[in-house]
DNA sequence: AAGCACCATGTAACATGGTAGTTTGACATC
DNA sequence: GATGTCAAACTACCATGTTACATGGTGCTT
């Protein structure tokens, strides 16, 4: 017997609801979200929803105006900019401190994460390929130790999650270069190189930034055409 | 012209009242926050106040436990820890890019933020210097440009800023070593030498987080003495 | 006196009703 | 045909009612 951990409240399951169906692209960027609509098809009172919606907000996830409804985040090409460099600052600083002072559950979960990959890679299995590279990145963030910085970070990090699903189709990304990006870093890391270790995160993260630029200004020519 | 923006909610400014109440010092650290009360007080019925609470909540200024009610937040000495190292984390980082990018307004808020300190000082306004701090610091974070980055400061700060007025008495600080510091920063960016600057602000709050351990683990000898 | 169940009370979670701001589109007017 | 008007529908915001849970006290049992 151990104590039992609270059953998560109704609000929490409905953020989580939402949430997922924004990030894995169910609910299309912009797309309006009614208060009164998502409780009925979620099948709880407006209140949960209300609460949901505003955890959501300050997620970034949801832009609510007020007396006109709840939207899905709309990321202008700055906004995707901003977001990849906050991101940045604070995985290479996760990483960092991982690095000085947690460097064996580091390397255990790193690895971990790019045996993953690798499977994935040899096997065309693209969606286990996304997968390790979460895990990847989880190893890093969690391997700081600091419950703030962490905090922070899954407080940003969803709609850089949302935009990776909206923006590209299964295939799209240069899968071989990642693999070698993040072998390069788990290599760095492993050598105790930490100035190394946090250029080629940067330099992996700036790759995604980009990839990002360029679809979002794709989509706005094809939405916009002259 | 630009778009007008919407009156402030019940919700914001019931959110920005708790806020400011603790953050003062008014509810001291750990104090009972209940909803009810606080409506009444306010003047407002509970739904804003729940709203406010929630919103708190992830601010990391209040902590509500399911059906038992709402607190005031109480920092353990790693929280301390680990709050400040994610706020120099945040701000060096923010320097960094004012620096490279946003030099000239840079300066000129830091420089104002400087002279209203020195002003302060040889004043003996000790709240004055305060207010100069938090310009200065202001200046640092809203230099850096990124408005994703900004957010997250302002979602993680708090905490901090309501420490400092709880963990302090006025003149309990090292004013004359915070001026010091405070305008070696201020030439590192002059001179351009953002290695330098972000040095010597690490070293800054540094001190500012040795101080809150120092006051913290004396706080604790206090209420339970062996 | 100590341990126990039971009950009164306080709390946040959730449901629902009312209100005011916003949008939309039909329709009248020019 | 373009434009102004207005009403109806929709929205989030706020207020209040209801419920389930947590807690502290009281009196009974041992």
């Amino acid at each position: 017997m151990q104590p039992i951990d609270h059953p998560k409240s109704l609000m929490e399951v409905t953020a989580a609801k939402i949430r997922n169906a924004i990030i894995s692209g169910e609910l299309p960027l912009g797309s309006k979200l009614s208060e009164q609509r998502l409780a009925d098809t979620l099948g709880v009172s407006r209140s949960p929803v209300r609460d949901a919606l505003a955890a959501l907000q300050s997620e970034g996830l949801v832009r609510v105006s007020p007396k006109r409804g709840s939207f899905v985040f709309t990321p202008e090409l700055r906004d995707v900019d901003d977001l990849c460099e906050h991101r940045a600052v604070l995985e290479t600083a996760a990483l960092r401190m991982g690095i000085t002072r947690n460097h064996a559950m580091l390397m255990q979960q790193m690895e971990h994460a790019v045996a993953a990959m690798h499977r994935a890679l040899t096997g065309n299995d693209t969606t286990g390929y996304s997968t390790g590279d979460r895990q990847f990145h989880r190893a890093i963030i969690e391997g700081c130790g600091n419950r703030s910085l962490l905090r922070g970070y899954n407080h940003t990090i969803s709609p850089v999650k949302a935009l990776r699903t909206h923006l590209f189709t299964i295939m799209d990304e240069d899968t071989d270069r990642s693999m070698r990006e993040h072998t390069a870093i788990l290599e760095a890391c492993r050598s105790g190189d930490a100035d190394l270790a946090v250029t080629l995160l940067e330099e992996h993260i700036d790759h995604l930034t980009a990839a990002f630029r360029i679809k979002l200004s794709l989509e706005a020519e094809t939405e916009a055409p002259e």
